[in-house]
DNA sequence: CGACATCATGTAAGCGCTTTCAGGCCACAT
DNA sequence: ATGTGGCCTGAAAGCGCTTACATGATGTCG
């Protein structure tokens, strides 16, 4: 049909030119909204452009451009629910902006590291979207450098606008819920115990644990701290180690609700009722959480994602903003497990 | 430090060049492991590279080559169980290959057909995974044409190598377990009930499950149908009316784990005990199920993505296969709720 | 010892776009 | 008429790679 492409070979920029009369400097101002485009000339050029299926090439726009209207995001891991949802909330966003979603795992600290490196340098992605994974300042150097947008979700990097919660106030806020239940001894299954990527999430729900717990007069028993890897199997042991325990505890804070789903079994396990001989809060709001009655504090985690990848697109845009970070809510949901 | 840039602009071929005093062409071929580079030079080019970080630009990289080194994957959604284990399994043996992956979450039909168009003629991936996203002839087409590598997963389609299961074996295993327990009335929880995408997982489970009865010598009931949209909600909302009617059922097939989640909590919502009162089976092999104790039809599904993504690559290799279709096992894994 | 592979390297022509720059055209004011 | 500015458009120079193709330097064999 057109002058030098048949059917199967993609469109170029030059069929459009030649197929609508105009040249391709013309053909691309007119397909991007550019001004000085004359309106009738905007309308015939892309009449051709769908006639002749025509998508500028990103690998070409991309170059001449600088951009590449990608943007990376990357997770520790990507069968999670956490995860999954963060990534949903990005990815449900992005394309609104004419971005695609680049989905890499890292697991571990040498692969984050390789992750920062390709981001920084590949040109791969106009802007990259960390979740959970704490940058060391070589990375946040290579960031820094590059000519790239940065947002990080679930820990505060001081160089980058980030996506948190109060984690210590998370914290707080399920502890002092069991303690106003009337518990007195109360366990807490935590994330991993050592963490090579200085993930701070734990730590700080820690915090916010011990606090209550000193707010309300309660001695902090390290006996009844245990990790639990935020998986449901190793809340399940972690809460069987502390309910073998002589003076095991009567409620437990679970930093995830996973974990909690894990307690919750290794209380069915023994034979011991929910909430009656063990109360359990959880954090997140899964999916199952409802269904399992399990109060948590809730934390809208597809719209970390969501956030996170507005900044980004919105800071692409042009109005690039200094490193601030959005605080996102937590709320108790009391359910029948409390 | 180099001669055309400083550490914070990205070096480009030509700073490698200069700085291991051979042509850029050389540094190409010898970054790309090509032949008829001699042993001292390709060593003394890495190392350069490696001083100047220096990454190939993938826009023109891949503008030269024709290729971009993407893989796009599209699912209905991201946030599911089933579907981020699938994206998590392709993710995971993609950058070993040296590609990376691109995720779109197509819900609609017309979304769908929108990232076909997109992948066929945008030229940003070179292989496309459709996961349980039947193509109508039109994207078939579409997709045919364009110089693309295809993998269909959750759906057999003649035209593309595809991962499937035998949904209609998953019916029959799952309620002849029922059967063989001495269950005669048996409830079933579908997928959606109107498809417009014509996706044929549901039905050949319904088919499944038909001729088990048949084998058994039990006539279908109609009223024992019912739809739960593959959600726990939905689960619990189709188990409950199903629960409600005046012969209910004593066992309930449910075509996934989680909508089998929800048949349980409806179950409990009624007082009733499981699988004393109600037996149930899944499909999956959920993260949770095991928690759950839910007997279920196991398919290992971050393998769909594994097996998908190989496929792919394997084929860009060079190794362009016809369409076969790979049919991945299934196992009745028996828990506490039958 | 000259002819001819063989291997290592360089040269240069694109890949399909974006973007700067330089007009051409027309309306309007002078 | 002449000048001026605003629009619209086209020509052409890259963006950073890959990849024929050309070239020189070796080595091999009759």
């Amino acid at each position: 049909m057109t002058a030098t492409s048949g059917p199967n070979s993609r469109a170029t920029i030059e069929d459009v030119a030649l197929a609508a009369s105009v040249s391709v400097a013309t053909v691309s101002r007119a397909l991007r909204g550019l001004p000085n485009v004359a309106e009738s000339t905007r309308v015939r050029v892309e009449q051709v452009a769908s006639r002749l299926n025509y998508h500028a090439h990103p690998n070409a726009s991309g170059l001449a451009s600088g951009r590449s209207l990608n943007i990376a995001i990357a997770v520790p891991v990507l069968n999670s629910w956490y995860f999954s949802e963060v990534v949903a909330g990005a990815e449900a966003v992005l394309p609104e902006a004419g971005y695609s979603l680049l989905v890499t795992a890292t697991s571990s600290s040498a692969e984050r590291s390789e992750f920062v490196r390709w981001a920084a340098f590949s040109g791969s992605a106009d802007g990259v979207i960390m979740v959970d994974l704490p940058l060391d300042s070589n990375d946040v150097q290579l960031l820094s450098r590059a000519e790239l947008a940065v947002v990080t979700t679930g820990f505060d990097c001081p160089e980058f606008p980030s996506v948190v919660v109060d984690n210590v106030a998370v914290g707080v806020l399920a502890t002092k819920h069991l303690i106003d239940r009337g518990h007195r001894r109360i366990g807490i299954l935590t994330g991993q115990s050592e963490d090579p990527l200085h993930f701070t999430v734990p730590s700080d729900r820690v915090d916010g644990f011990k606090r209550a717990l000193l707010e309300s007069g309660i001695d902090f028993d390290p006996n009844l701290e245990c990790t639990g890897n935020f998986t449901t199997s190793g809340g399940r042991e972690a809460m069987g180690s502390l309910l073998d325990l002589d003076e095991s505890p009567t409620a437990v804070f679970a930093m995830s609700d996973e974990m909690a789903f894990g307690a919750i079994w290794a209380a069915h396990d023994r034979g011991l009722t929910v909430p009656g001989d063990l109360a359990v809060v959880g954090v997140d709001d899964h999916d199952m959480s409802e269904m399992l009655g399990l109060t948590t504090v809730s934390q809208q985690v597809d719209q970390h994602g969501v956030v996170a990848a507005r900044w980004l697109t919105d800071g692409l845009g042009g109005a690039t903003k200094a490193s601030e970070s959005a605080e996102m809510n937590i709320e108790l949901v009391v359910r029948t497990t409390t």
